[in-house]
DNA sequence: CCTATATCAGCTCTACTGATATTT
DNA sequence: CAAATATCAGTACAGCTGATATAG
């Protein structure tokens, strides 16, 4: 593995756009800068955040579903339900739901609404382990300590505006 | 799947985290929000961007090595480079031009400048599929057309922080 | 001798497709 | 009937570890 660059890379490629594609205009240039941010952005957090959640035998997908099961008033939600809430694929929601329950965070019940459906549901263990996680995650703020509180505005705003344009939601 | 969402499901849970950690203080909150932002926005964007170039067999990694490949004045880089400039394992950069070798993108060649190194050299059908697929993403503006320039370079100013910080870079 | 380059086997994880049983 | 829920089998991809052969 290399040590950090002395140049910025994304700056770098960017540099290279504008000089191979001189009539791309400036917003291609600011849009092709900004989507390799998001990409490497994204690597290096989950990098940061799962070797975080490592000692509790999470990921930050699974961390993801066991919080929002705390969030819930009876510490049980229908898999639909978690799929919908993280967006996340039918069989992606299975997989981890698999993968907590073998650890013992959660288990899944039928759901007496619906006979099609199950509940996953919180185990005593399972708060535990979230709750100790989260107190892991303030403590290191997600790995977004370098950045002050009008950045972390400034993205929330402008990522939203990304994700109400790509169809996330209506509002 | 499900269509989009009546409400935007990162401000939500913004505010479910507020109200069950009410002691974290507005930085962590902002954070959590941010960072939500960050992991989603990088799945919206992959999967634009894959849809896009999926006609050219390539997926945004690969297209990303053959354009660092077109920028070279020789259409030649050592595979140690291109796994540097684009912060990529070396045993990814063997996954990545193996495909493009397979595709008939590029080929490779030992290095005379160093008999350890390989070249990745880009072919006329490289260099073929990577124009189309330019063309086709600054079409579609990387999939960021709903963002204003200064939406872009906000974005690309404020990640760049975060990935110094991180240790991508000096300077 | 120590380091760098590249590959290989093998593993984890997420994400998707297509098919299926069950229930609404 | 059609639609929704969840699962399963299988595939693709990125990302990593550890080991290895070769060369600087």
């Amino acid at each position: 593995m290399s040590g950090p660059l002395p140049f910025d890379p994304v700056q770098r490629a960017g540099d290279s756009w504008t000089e191979h594609y001189p009539d791309a205009g400036e917003d291609i240039y600011a849009a092709m800068r900004a989507v390799t941010s998001i990409m490497r952005a994204q690597q290096i957090l989950i990098a940061v955040l799962d070797a975080a959640l490592r000692p509790f035998g999470l990921t930050f997908s699974r961390y993801e579903a066991l919080v929002l099961l705390t969030f819930s008033s009876t510490g049980a939600l229908p898999l639909s339900k978690i799929g919908e809430r993280l967006q996340v694929h039918a069989t992606s929601v299975t997989n981890v739901i698999d993968r907590l329950e073998s650890a013992g965070l959660v288990h899944r019940e039928p759901n007496p609404r619906d006979g099609r459906g199950t509940l996953a549901v919180i185990t005593d263990a399972g708060r535990d382990v979230a709750d100790k996680a989260t107190r892991e995650l303030h403590h290191i703020r997600f790995g977004l300590r370098g950045l002050s509180l009008d950045d972390l505005d400034g993205l929330f705003t402008t990522l939203r505006r990304l994700r109400r344009e790509a169809g996330d939601f209506v509002g």
